[in-house]
DNA sequence: TCCATATTGACATGATCATGTCAAATAAGC
DNA sequence: GCTTATTTGACATGATCATGTCAATATGGA
């Protein structure tokens, strides 16, 4: 038995302070990983944002999904189509706001990302219960909502 | 019964990218918080990691605990001193690395910053069990744990 | 003592991010 | 239709961060 823990109020403090180390963990450890296949994180989250939209979206739209700056997601795409991994189609709705699509390339370097990430995600997943890991998503999911209300 | 849920792979993954935004609203957050006593996040965290540590330590000693880098911290540090919030004592082991020390000045704002958080804090963790909020807290400490032993 | 190594703060540089502005284009209200 | 507000990409600027280098200092081993 643990005993009683914390108050509410000081585990949370605890929590921010450890989610502040493992974003920054996280970044490091992604890019590590995918520095090979000439990506950084910032890259294949936007990556994972074209992928995960089932249509072709402009620069704002994956901004918003990525919860990122507008400017910043158009420069790192600006810079994936100078690389051929991602091409701008004619928006038939919006003169100026480009598709963004992304190219067989785009493709191929996202899915080697993937291959690379699996296995050491599930080496890093190890040894959690799917109750913990669960847990734990959850209440991130929640503190989002809160915070993102908040900041209306 | 909410059903098996996800493999544990993907739940890491779904907790990364809410712990990618909460980490950014968290600061967000921080920075509304004390910006009317001349902070932000990253000073705040600053002065925190000057009286978590039990006796004056020089800069490059907070960066580590802090987990961040040596310029950075020591830029903020400067800055603070500047601002006199904190203020730098010889050393007697090392004639170069000051060891800084909050002033009375400085140990008022980390008060007041205090003041400020804990009620939101408060409100932010009401909801949460202290079970899932403990919960949430040994994963991120394990995960930091790992992902720092592998950038060793 | 002497020398190799590590630590520390200062400095410089490029990358990334946050923010604001602008013009073009679209959408909404009258 | 006409006017106004919103969206979007381009551009600029300052702040912050990441990284490397350097000289001064401290530490440990021979």
């Amino acid at each position: 038995m643990p005993g009683p823990g914390l108050p509410p109020a000081d585990e949370l403090t605890e929590l921010t302070l450890s989610l502040f180390r493992v974003n920054n963990l996280m970044l490091a450890w992604g890019d590590r990983m995918v520095a090979p296949l000439g990506l950084t994180s910032a890259r294949w989250q936007a990556l994972g944002a074209i992928v995960a939209a089932e249509r072709p979206q402009p620069v704002a739209w994956l901004a918003r999904d990525l919860g990122a700056n507008r400017q910043n997601v158009q420069r790192i795409v600006n810079d994936l189509e100078g690389e051929g991994l991602v091409s701008f189609a004619p928006n038939p709705h919006h003169k100026r706001a480009q598709l963004v699509m992304l190219t067989p390339k785009g493709r191929e370097a996202y899915d080697a990302a993937i291959a690379r990430y699996r296995p050491r995600a599930e080496a890093l997943a190890a040894g959690f219960s799917a109750d913990e890991l669960a847990t734990a998503r959850q209440v991130l999911q929640a503190l989002r909502l809160r915070l993102e209300a908040d900041a209306d």
